[in-house]
RNA sequence: GCCCGGGUGGCGGAAUGGUAGACGCACAGGGCUUAAAACCCUGAGGGGGCCUAAAAAUCUCCAUGCCGGUUCGAGUCCGGCCCCGGGUACCA
C-alpha cells in the first residue's frame, strides 16, 4: 500500500465537507441543540498561530463528538475585525484598514480551513462590516435608553506632540510609544457604560457557571465589593465634614491621622484655612500629572504634605487629628477620604513612620475564645502569641522572644538545643549569648528551630543595639515600678510582659521603637480584642465593627472596585458612536432606523492631532434628528470590546436586519454551551460579555443571564527553547509548515496530545513524528485486518470506547489519544472489519480526513461524522480478568490474576500461592486484612 | 505583598488514596537493506546484592521539590517550608 498521501486525501474530504455543507447548524432541527463556542480572533496580520489550532482542534473534537451524539452543533467562527493594530498598520503603509483587514481574514480563513475545522462557514461574521456594526450601535442606543450610558469628563493619556490620546498599553515608561514625548494627563468628555450598576449581579453570577476558579477569582478580585462603614469627622471651626470610607470601623480609636485624595473636593473648599496652600497646591498638580499607573508604579515610597491649620476631630473620642493629602489615597474609591490607623494598616504604618505620625494600636490578638475576652491584666491574657523579654545576667544582654503557641508549647519547642543539665531557658540563653556576641540579636534560622520562637529587631544592624537598649532600659524601669511581675517560671532570668502595658508607659519614639522589634516593622492586621477603645475594650473587634461605626452615627456601606466602563475611543478603526450633539437639543441619539452610521471610507487616518472622524465634514456635520438643525455627530469610534461582548448571539441569526438576533434564534441556540480561549481575557473580555447578557436579560432579550455556561482556557503554546513565540525571537511555528509537511490531522493529533489542554506547554518538532507515525499506522490497519481477533482485543476495544468518551467529555484529549495509540498497538495483531469501522468512530474527532478515509475505504459511504458514536458494551469490560497486587505490611510482594468481583477468600488463597507471602504468613494469621476488590490485596503481619 | 496554578525519568507527560513513570519523543541493541532513510522487534528510573567470562531473570533498598503528620497503604489527604510560572496591586 502507497504511503499515507495526507496532502490528497485532506483536500479531497475538505472539499465533499464544504460541497454538502456539513457542518451547518439547522435552526429548524429538532435534535437537541449544542452551541460550541471559540473566542473569535482578532484577524493579525501575522496570521495563525499554533495556538489558536489548539484551541479551535478542542472545540472541533467537543463539535463533532456532539454531531457523532446526535447533537444539532452551532460552531460559528468570524472576526473580531475592529483594532488598534490594523491603524497602526495603516499609518504605516498608508493602506486603508479595510484592506489590510480584509486580507488577513481571508489568510486566516484559508488557514482554518485547512485544518479541517468543522465551522459552520454560513454563519460566518465580521465586526467591521456595517451589517454587523449596525448593532453594536444598537446595543449603545439600548444602554442610552436605560441610562446606562453616561457622558462624562475622565482622563486619558494625551502626546501633546502627535496631538492624539493613547492606549495605557501606547504609552511606554510615561512616554508616547511612537514619538517619546513626555505623555500628559488631559480631561476628555467620554462615554461611558454603567456596568457598576451590575457589579453584585457579576458578582453572584460566577457562583452558578463552570469557569475555571482562577478566573472567577480573578473576575471577584476585579470586582472588588468590600464591606465596611462611611464615617464623619468634623473639621475643627468648620460647616463641612471630612467622610471616610474604612473596612475597618473597629480601629476607629487608633485613628491618628485622616488623608484625603489630592484631588478631593474639600482641598480646593479648604484652600484658605490652609496655611501652606502653595505647597498643597503644588503637591495637588504633581499628582494630577500622574496617571493611576505611575502614582503606583512609584512604589511604596509614600508622599504626602500636612494640611496645616486644619484640624479634624474624631467622633469616638474627641481627639484632634491632622489632616494629609496624599496620593495613595485615591479619589474615585471609596469617599476619597480615610482615617489613618497605622498600627492595623499597612499603608498607613509606611505613612504615620515616614511622617513621625503617632502609632496606636487597638486590636490585640488573641486566641480560642473572643466570645469570653480577658479582664486586663497580665496573667488572664491568654494570647496566641506570648512576647517573652530575656534577660542574660552573666552578659546583660537583651533579647525579645516571640513565640506562639502555649507556655508548655516553649518547652518542647525549646528542646532541641537543649543539652543535660540546661533548663530550656537556659539553652535559648545560650544561643543569645552567641548571637550577642556576634552583635545584639539577630533574625536566624538556627535560633529558630532553637526556640521556636522568633527574634526580632530592626531591620538595620546599626540600630538594633540602640534599639534593644532603648527598650530594656525602659523594662528595667517598669520593673523598677513594679509593672512587670515576677513569676515561678521566670525568676532567674525570664520576664515576659504584656506589650501594650509596656506600650503605655513609653514616648511616641519609644512606642515606635518597640513597635518595629515586636512587629517586624509592620502593622498588625489581623483580628482580636479592641484595647484602648473606651467602652468598647475587651470587646470582639469583628463583632464591634458595625457598633462603632453607629456609635458615631456612621453607617455600613459596600464599596466596589470596579469602575464604568470607558468606552470612547478616538480612533478611526472602530464602530461609530450613534450619537448627535445639537446645541438646542442637547445630546440625540441616532434613530434606530437611521443605523448603520457608516464609517466614512474617504477619510485620512494618518495621525495630524485631530480624532480621524472628525476630520471628515461629511462625517460630522449633519442635521439634529429631532429639530433639524445643523448639528454635529459624535466622532468617537467604541473601544473593541464593545464589538466583541454579543458577538455570540450574532452567530443564532447572523443574517438578521430587523435585529440583532431574533427571539426564536436567541431561544434555540443561546446561552453558550462550551466557550474556548486563551487566559488573557479572563477579565476584561469575559466580564463586559457577561455585564451585556445581564443587560439584555434585564430587559427581557434572554431568559439567561450568564452567556458562558462552561468556559475553559487552552494554556499558551511556547517555542521549542520554552521561551514565549515571538517575531523578534524568531522562533515562530507556521501552521502552514506543518500541515503541509505533516497534514492536518497530524498537527491536530500533537497539540492534543501535548498535554493537559490548560497548561502551557512547549513546541517539540521532534514529537510531531509520533503523531505522524500514529496516522500512518493508523492508515497501515487496512492491511492488518483480520477475520477473527485475538480473545483480549474485544475487552480493550470496548474500553477504548469508554474511555475516549470520558476523556473528550473532560476535555482530556491527551489521555484519549493516548488510549487510542495503546488500542492501535494491539490492533497491529489483527482487527476485523466491524472493529476498524469502530476504531474509525473513536478517531474522527480527532483525525477527521483520516478517519473518514478509513471509513470510505471499509465500504461506508455516509460521513463517519454523522455516523453515530459507539456504545461499549459493559459485560465485556467485566469479564476481563485484573491483575491484583499483593502485599504485605504496604509493600509489593506478588501480584495475581483475578475476577474483578473475586471474593477476599479467593483472593487469599490466590496469594498464598506466592512465595513470599507464604514465607511470611507460614502459619500465622494476618493482623489485618485490606482488600479492594480488581485493586489490592494487603496483609499486615 | 496578595490571589491563582504548578514542582514526577534525558524530554512532553500518565496515575477514583491502591503496581509511580501509562502513552509518546529522544536514546541503546537487534532485524530488514549493498548502504541509508523509513519500517519492525527488544531494552531502559537510580543504587546495591546474588550469580557470572559477561549479561538477563531473580532478590533488595531508594525514588514524585524539602520537613513532619494521618493511613494497612500517600505523587494524591493534612500542617509547615522552599522554588518556578501566571495574574494583580497603595482600593482604605
Amino acid at each position: 500500500m502507497a504511503k499515507y498521501d495526507h496532502q490528497a486525501v485532506e483536500k479531497k474530504w475538505q472539499e465533499k465537507w464544504e460541497a454538502h455543507g456539513m457542518y451547518r447548524a439547522h435552526d429548524d432541527s429538532t435534535k437537541p441543540k449544542e452551541y460550541i463556542l471559540d473566542m473569535f480572533p482578532y484577524p493579525s496580520g501575522a496570521g495563525l498561530h499554533v495556538g489558536h489550532v489548539e484551541s479551535y482542534t478542542a472545540t472541533d473534537i467537543m463539535a463533532r463528538f456532539a454531531r457523532m451524539q446526535g447533537k444539532e452543533v452551532l460552531h460559528p467562527i468570524g472576526w473580531d475585525a475592529f483594532g488598534l493594530p490594523a491603524e497602526n498598520y495603516a499609518i504605516k503603509t498608508k493602506t486603508p484598514p479595510q484592506k489590510s483587514t480584509d486580507d488577513a481574514i481571508g489568510n486566516f480563513r484559508r488557514q482554518i480551513k485547512s485544518l479541517g475545522l468543522s465551522y459552520d462557514w454560513s454563519r460566518e461574521i465580521g465586526t467591521h462590516s456595517p451589517e454587523y456594526y449596525r448593532w453594536t450601535q444598537w446595543f449603545f442606543l439600548l444602554l442610552y435608553k436605560h441610562g446606562l450610558a453616561y457622558r462624562a469628563k475622565s482622563k486619558v493619556n494625551w502626546c501633546p506632540s502627535c496631538k492624539t490620546v493613547l492606549a495605557n498599553e501606547q504609552v511606554v515608561d510615561g512616554k508616547c510609544e511612537r514619538c517619546g514625548t513626555e505623555v500628559e494627563q488631559k480631561d476628555l468628555e467620554q462615554w461611558f457604560f454603567k456596568i457598576t450598576q451590575y457589579a453584585d449581579e457579576l458578582l453572584s453570577g460566577l457562583d452558578t457557571i463552570d469557569w475555571p476558579d482562577s478566573t472567577k477569582a480573578a473576575q471577584r478580585n476585579w470586582i472588588g465589593k468590600s464591606e465596611g462603614a462611611e464615617i464623619e469627622f468634623a473639621i475643627v471651626g468648620r460647616e463641612e465634614k471630612i467622610k471616610v470610607f474604612t473596612t475597618r470601623p473597629d480601629t476607629l480609636f487608633g485613628a491618628t491621622y485622616l488623608v484625603l485624595a489630592p484631588e478631593h473636593p474639600l482641598v480646593a473648599a479648604l484652600a484658605g484655612r490652609i496655611k501652606n496652600e502653595k505647597e498643597v497646591r503644588t503637591y495637588v498638580k504633581a499628582a494630577s500629572n500622574k496617571t493611576d499607573l505611575e502614582r503606583s508604579a512609584e512604589g511604596k515610597e509614600k508622599t504626602g504634605v500636612l494640611l496645616k491649620g486644619i484640624k479634624a476631630e474624631n467622633p469616638a473620642n474627641g481627639e484632634k487629628l491632622p489632616v494629609f493629602i496624599a496620593d495613595y489615597v485615591f479619589g474615585s474609591y471609596g469617599t476619597g477620604a480615610i482615617m489613618a490607623v497605622p498600627a492595623h494598616d499597612e499603608r498607613d504604618f509606611e505613612f504615620a513612620q515616614k511622617f513621625d505620625l503617632p502609632i496606636r494600636q487597638v486590636v490585640v490578638s488573641c486566641t480560642d475564645d473572643p466570645k469570653n475576652p480577658p479582664e486586663k491584666g497580665l496573667k488572664e491574657v491568654k494570647r496566641d502569641t506570648v512576647v517573652v523579654h530575656l534577660k542574660d545576667l552573666s552578659t546583660g544582654k537583651y533579647a525579645i522572644l516571640e513565640w506562639h503557641g502555649s507556655l508548655e508549647g516553649i518547652t518542647t519547642a525549646i528542646m532541641g538545643g537543649i543539652e543535660e543539665g540546661q533548663t530550656p531557658e537556659e539553652a535559648a540563653l545560650m544561643e543569645i549569648r552567641e548571637e550577642a556576641a556576634l552583635e545584639g540579636v539577630r533574625i536566624t534560622r538556627k535560633l529558630r528551630w532553637i526556640t521556636g520562637a522568633r527574634y526580632f529587631a530592626s531591620h538595620k544592624a546599626e540600630n538594633r543595639v540602640a534599639h534593644t537598649y532603648a527598650l530594656l532600659a525602659e523594662v528595667d524601669s517598669l520593673e523598677g515600678q513594679g509593672a512587670i511581675p515576677d513569676n515561678e517560671q521566670t525568676k532567674h532570668t525570664l520576664v515576659w510582659v504584656d506589650e501594650n502595658k509596656v506600650l503605655d508607659h513609653l514616648t511616641v519614639d519609644h512606642q515606635k521603637q518597640i513597635w518595629q522589634l515586636l512587629h517586624k516593622e509592620a502593622a498588625l492586621t489581623g483580628d482580636g480584642y479592641l484595647i484602648n477603645s473606651g467602652s468598647f475594650d475587651g470587646r470582639d473587634n469583628r463583632e464591634a465593627m458595625r457598633e462603632i461605626a453607629e456609635s458615631v452615627g456612621g453607617k455600613m456601606v459596600t464599596t466596589y472596585r470596579l469602575r464604568d466602563w470607558g468606552v470612547s475611543r478616538q480612533r478611526y478603526w472602530g464602530a461609530p458612536i450613534p450619537i448627535i450633539y445639537c446645541e438646542k437639543c442637547g445630546t440625540v441619539p441616532v434613530p434606530e432606523e437611521d443605523l448603520p452610521v457608516l464609517l466614512p471610507e474617504d477619510v485620512d487616518f494618518m495621525p495630524t492631532g485631530e480624532s480621524p472622524l472628525a476630520r471628515s465634514a461629511s462625517f460630522h456635520q449633519v442635521t439634529c434628528p429631532t429639530c433639524g438643525a445643523p448639528a454635529r455627530r459624535e466622532s468617537d469610534t467604541m473601544d473593541t470590546f464593545v464589538c466583541s461582548s454579543w458577538y455570540y448571539y450574532r452567530f443564532a441569526d447572523p443574517h438578521d436586519d430587523s435585529a440583532f438576533a431574533s427571539d426564536a434564534a436567541i431561544k434555540k441556540w443561546l446561552p453558550v454551551d462550551l466557550y474556548l480561549g486563551g487566559a488573557e481575557h479572563t477579565v476584561l473580555h469575559l466580564l463586559y460579555a457577561r455585564f451585556f447578557t445581564k443587560v439584555l436579560h434585564a430587559f427581557g432579550y434572554t431568559s439567561f443571564d450568564e452567556p458562558f455556561q462552561k468556559m475553559r482556557h487552552q494554556g499558551i503554546i511556547l517555542a521549542e527553547d520554552g521561551r514565549k513565540m515571538s517575531k523578534s525571537l524568531g522562533n515562530v511555528i507556521n501552521p502552514d509548515d506543518v500541515v503541509r509537511e505533516y497534514g492536518a490531522d497530524t498537527l491536530r493529533l500533537y497539540e492534543m496530545f501535548m498535554g493537559p489542554l490548560d497548561i502551557a506547554k512547549p513546541w517539540n518538532t521532534n514529537n510531531i513524528t509520533g503523531a505522524r507515525r500514529f496516522v500512518e499506522r493508523m492508515y497501515r490497519l487496512l492491511e492488518k485486518r483480520t477475520e477473527t481477533e485475538p480473545a483480549t482485543f474485544a475487552p480493550l476495544l470496548h474500553e477504548t470506547i469508554k474511555k475516549v468518551g470520558e476523556d473528550i467529555q473532560e476535555l482530556k484529549f491527551n489521555t484519549a489519544i493516548s488510549q487510542m495509540m495503546i488500542l492501535l498497538n494491539a490492533a497491529e495483531e489483527g482487527i476485523s472489519d466491524e472493529s476498524l469501522k469502530i476504531f474509525a468512530r473513536l478517531l474522527a474527532p480527532f483525525a477527521p480526513h483520516l478517519a473518514e478515509e478509513l471509513w470510505h475505504a471499509l465500504g461506508e459511504t455516509e460521513s463517519v461524522h454523522f455516523a453515530g458514536w459507539p456504545q461499549y458494551d459493559e459485560a465485556l469490560l467485566a469479564a476481563k480478568a485484573v491483575t491484583v497486587i499483593v502485599q504485605v505490611n504496604g509493600k509489593r510482594r506478588g501480584d495475581i490474576l483475578l475476577a474483578p468481583d473475586a471474593s477476599q477468600e479467593d483472593a487469599l488463597a490466590a496469594a498464598s500461592a506466592i512465595p513470599a507471602v507464604s514465607a511470611v504468613l507460614s502459619g500465622n494469621e494476618p493482623k489485618r486484612v485490606v482488600y479492594v476488590p480488581g485493586r489490592i490485596l494487603n496483609l499486615v503481619v
